[in-house]
DNA sequence: GTTGAAATTAGTACGAA
DNA sequence: TTCGTACTAATTTCAAC
C-alpha cells in the first residue's frame, strides 16, 4: 500500500513532540541534522560533533532508528550520470473509488521516483526519471493511460532542479529568521491576490477534464 | 546557484554512458542499487553482495564518489515524527529575467525541501515541510509573495505520500517489463485524449495569471 | 583484479558518577 | 541518563601475488 508515512490533516503536532514514540530533544535534532548531510559518518565521529559520549551517541542513534524517525540511509545518485537525464512530473486525475488499483499499479512502476496524493485540480503527482522524452511519452501513453483508474494526465518536464535538501527539520526554521527582512508586522504592501490556495473539492470542480 | 545537476534537454544519453566521466558497467549499477537501499553498508559487505573483491569494491566505491555519480549519503527522516506534519507544493510563476533573484531567495529558505524549474503553466514547483497549515500560509503570503521575482503562486497540500524511491536507476526499467501486461503491440484501445503534455510556452500562454 | 595479513576503527558491555 | 573505560569484532589499508 503505502511505502512511506502519511501527512494527513492533523496539523496540531507541536515540533519535537511525536504522537507515539520518542521524545526528541535538541541533541536528537542535532544528530538528525548531521546524519542527513553525511549518512555514512561513524557513530564515534557523530558523538564528537554533537558533543556527547560515544555510548550516548550509540543509544540515541539506535533509538532514532528503532523509533522510525530515521527511516533509512540512502545514497543520492546523480541520475544524469546514471543515464536518466530526463525528469518529468505527471499530474494524474484518478477515478474515485479506484485508488487501490492506482496504488497497486504504481508499485509495479520502478521508474516512478515519487508519488503524492494532492489537493487541487489533480489528485496525484508522480515524478519519473527516464533516459529520454520518448520514454516519458511511452510511459504516459502506454502504461499510465491503460490504467482504468487514471482518468486524465498532464505532463510537465523538469528543466532544472534548483535544490534538493535531504530532509527538512523543524530546526531549519530557526535559521530562516536571522536572515534579512526584519519582522515587518502587518505591512500594508503585501501583494495579496498574487497567491492562491487550492483545496481538493474546489480545484476539481473548477477544472473538469473529461467525462 | 544550483545545488544539484541539471536535467536539460539533451535526451540522447544512452543508459550507462555518461558525457564526461566514469563509464558505468553492470557492477557499478549493482553497487548503486545496494547503496541507495542501504547507504551505511560497509564496503566489505558491499563487495560480498556484489560478488567482487574488497579492493575492487573500494576502488569502484571511491570512483563513484569522486566522479559525482554518488552525490552524497543521507538519512531519510520521518518528517511527521520530526515535527513537520504538513507538506505542500507551491507552484510559482516567476517574472522573466528575475530568475537569479528567485534562486537567491530560495537559498535563504531552509524549509524548502525541493525546487524544480518546470515547463507548463507555472515556472517552478517548490515543496515545503511545515508544522501546520498556518505556517504554509505564512510562508506563501509573507515570504514568497514579498519576492519581486514571484508573479503568482498556487498552493496544493499533500495528503499522502504514496511512495518515494531513493533514486531511480536505468536498471529499474528492466524489472518493469517482466510484470503482467504482455507486449501489446500497437493496440487500438489506447484511450487517447486522456493525456496532455504541456510545453513551457503553450502552458504559459494558456493561463495568464496577471500582467 | 584478487587474496591475505597488519593497523586502525567500530561496536559492545559494564561499572561509576 | 550519561559518561568513561576496557574488551571484542569488524573494517580499511597496504602489501604481494
Amino acid at each position: 500500500m503505502s511505502d512511506i508515512s502519511r501527512n494527513g490533516g492533523g496539523g496540531g503536532t507541536p515540533p519535537g513532540r511525536i504522537g507515539i514514540g520518542l521524545e526528541l530533544d535538541a541533541i536528537h535534532m542535532k544528530i538528525l541534522e548531521i546524519l542527513r548531510e553525511n549518512g555514512r559518518i561513524s557513530v564515534a565521529a557523530l558523538a564528537e560533533r554533537v558533543g556527547i559520549s560515544r555510548a550516548n551517541a550509540y543509544t540515541r542513534f539506535e533509538a532514532l532508528r528503532a523509533d522510525g524517525t530515521i527511516k533509512r540511509f540512502t545514497a543520492e545518485i546523480d541520475h544524469v550520470r546514471a543515464g536518466l537525464g530526463i525528469t518529468a512530473l505527471i499530474f494524474v486525475t484518478v477515478r474515485q473509488q479506484m485508488w487501490k488499483q492506482f496504488r497497486a499499479e504504481l508499485a509495479r512502476m520502478p521508474e516512478v521516483e515519487y508519488c503524492a496524493i494532492t489537493t487541487g485540480q489533480h489528485d496525484a503527482m508522480i515524478q519519473v526519471r527516464m533516459a529520454d522524452v520518448a520514454e516519458v511519452h511511452a510511459m504516459v501513453t502506454d502504461r499510465l493511460a491503460n490504467i482504468p483508474a487514471v482518468k486524465a494526465t498532464e505532463t510537465v518536464f523538469i528543466l532544472d532542479e534548483v535544490l534538493r535538501r535531504p530532509y527538512v527539520l523543524p530546526s531549519d526554521r530557526d535559521q530562516a529568521r536571522p536572515s534579512r527582512r526584519p519582522p515587518q508586522e502587518s505591512q500594508g504592501d503585501v501583494p495579496l491576490g498574487k497567491m492562491r490556495f487550492v483545496g481538493a473539492a474546489e480545484g476539481r470542480a473548477a477544472l473538469r477534464k473529461d467525462t
